[in-house]
RNA sequence: GGUACCAUGGCCGAGUGGCUAGGCAUGGGUCUGCAAAACCUAGUACAGCGGUUCGAAUCCGCUUGGUACCUCCA
């Protein structure tokens, strides 16, 4: 039987504004899409967040045992610097001031982002399809569009007709507007825009004669439009309509109501179930963002090379810290809440480690049946890992006390304990020991400091405090720690 | 200006009507030649004001502060 049978997900649905018993269309099967990276600059750590908490997310529906067919896109044409009539497309914009080719701009930052999502232990998605992969589509739904009367020609340009779909749908459901509002509301409008209405917006950008991104269509040269992409790629890899749809927060207004728009209007219903918004990470109380200069990159990060952290940090310690919020709240990145994370991280890590060394006896004192189901529980209300976080800090101390001597584990309940415990460390949170890797790579290292202890514990059998001292603190200050235990002395790498 | 959301102990961060979240830091302790590390242990917080209730961090109202979206943004 699997997990998911006896494990009731619910999911906070941004479209209802409540939590959901999540029900799959097909039994055993998940179809989720989120909306991946434009690719023309580095991901910074911002938008890594939104992939990693869909990754958890990803890993948990797995573990559950769904089959999950995960489709996240690669933004590489379409998306304008702005929404103005002379927006330009930003991969062809950067392609223009760096004098190359637009698919090397395209080439560069995806192999960036695929190789960031690695460090942070996130697996590829199934399907990971490119908006100029489906241009053809994209002109074929468009002519659906304007065959429905949702939209209109404009100088080589399509606009969608919000005021017309409005009359026969609800636009502006999901970011809770109402169209009346917005008209209202509209700043001062651009000097002769070809839209009819502020609200609407492009389909099909008609391709001025410099413009280097541009593919034939009925209506002559041109590129398509920023939220069309999502529509045509979730909807041919997922179904006109799909369990899942998940991006950033800052993409529910108003790219994703455009995407239910265009749905609605091509299809004739909903495309999406459940609408699952990651909320976004700030630094230093400000939303990160490339434009302001607010931001950090994780290959900044990993080495320490910032303005912002006094330190470098390892991919799985700013994982774990990520987990430790809950995916829809806003989390706010700062060196001491890094530094925190990254001690609550290296403690959980060395307990799992020492699981192996503990010995079952015929009777346990610790319920482990009931542990594992708390750890279950939280992660079935709305993938709460801040809570199986918890859980798992509680399960730290049943092992201390177990290699302690002051509670006991049979050897079923220790099995059981360890394969959880991994399971959700490991499988779940995508954790790993870092640390574990780097020495791996320094095998050399681990026999010198094998010497070196030797060394020093003679010293100390000897009372020559001044020779083992001087090993201890050189090493410290060479960046290398030394830890005397009960069971002799270890180390380990600053 | 419009629309949302948020405000929790020194810091981070869960929790939506009664029961100790958790992590980090801090105090105390065990261990140790000393120290570090490790482990044990302690600490009752919910922006302000008013209301509902037997009872509110949790519900309602107002006030203050913050953030996000309304233009590109994960």
């Amino acid at each position: 039987m699997a997990l998911y049978q006896e494990n009731e997900v619910k999911i906070y649905n941004s479209l209802t504004g409540k939590k959901e018993a999540f029900k799959p269309i097909l039994p055993g099967r998940v179809g989720m899409y989120v909306c991946g990276p434009t690719v023309y600059s580095n991901v910074h750590l911002g938008n890594c967040r939104t992939f990693i908490s869909f990754d958890m997310i990803f890993r948990y529906l797995k573990h559950l045992g769904y089959n999950v067919r995960y489709v996240r896109n690669i933004t590489d044409a379409g998306h304008l610097t702005d929404d103005a009539d002379q927006g330009e497309d930003k991969i062809s914009k950067k392609a223009r001031l760096e004098k190359i080719e637009p698919m090397e701009v395209v080439q560069q930052y995806t192999l960036d982002f695929h190789k960031v999502m690695a460090q942070f232990n996130a697996h590829p998605p199934s399907i990971e399809p490119t908006a100029t992969g489906h241009i053809v589509e994209q002109i074929e739904i468009i002519k659906n569009i304007l065959d429905k009367g949702y939209a209109y020609e404009k100088n080589g340009s399509i606009y969608f007709n919000v005021l017309k779909f409005n009359q026969d749908h609800e636009y502006g459901k999901l970011s809770g507007r109402k169209l009346e509002d917005m008209i209202a509301n509209t700043r001062e409008l651009t000097a002769q825009s070809e839209k009819e209405n502020p609200q609407d917006f492009a389909l099909w950008k008609k391709a001025s004669p410099e413009h280097i991104m541009r593919w034939p269509s009925p209506w002559g040269d041109g590129f398509p439009g920023w939220h069309l992409e999502c529509t045509v790629m979730s909807s041919k890899y997922l179904g006109e309509t799909f369990d899942i749809h998940g991006g950033g927060m800052d993409l529910k207004f108003p790219h994703h109501e455009c995407e239910i728009a265009q749905g609605e209007a091509a299809h004739g219903h909903s495309p999406v179930n459940y609408w699952m918004h990651a909320n976004m990470l700030t630094l230093n109380g400000q939303k990160m963002s490339k434009s302001t200069g607010n931001s950090i990159l994780p290959q900044e990060l990993f080495t320490g090379e910032n303005d912002f952290m006094e330190k470098a940090f390892a991919p799985s310690v700013v994982r774990f810290f990520m987990m430790q919020a809950h995916y829809g709240s806003i989390l706010d990145f700062s060196n001491e809440a890094i530094l925190a994370a990254e001690k609550g991280f290296n403690r959980l890590t060395e307990a799992i480690k020492i699981m192996d060394q503990l010995s079952p006896v015929d009777r346990s004192s610790v319920d482990i049946a009931s542990w594992k189901s708390s750890c279950y529980a939280a992660m079935n209300d709305d993938f709460n890992t801040p809570i199986l976080i918890a859980e798992l800090f509680n399960a730290v101390k049943y092992i201390h006390a177990i290699k302690e001597g002051t509670e006991q584990i049979s050897t079923q309940d220790l099995k059981e304990f360890k394969t959880c415990m991994q399971a959700f460390y490991t499988d779940v949170l995508g954790l790993k020991n870092d640390q574990d890797a780097t020495t791996q790579d320094g095998k050399p290292l681990d026999g010198a400091m094998k010497l070196i202890i030797e060394l020093r514990a003679q010293a100390r059998a000897n009372k020559d405090w001044a020779t083992s001292d001087k090993i201890r603190d050189e090493l410290a200050a060479a960046g290398i720690q030394l830890k005397d235990g009960a069971e002799g002395t270890s180390y380990s790498l600053e």
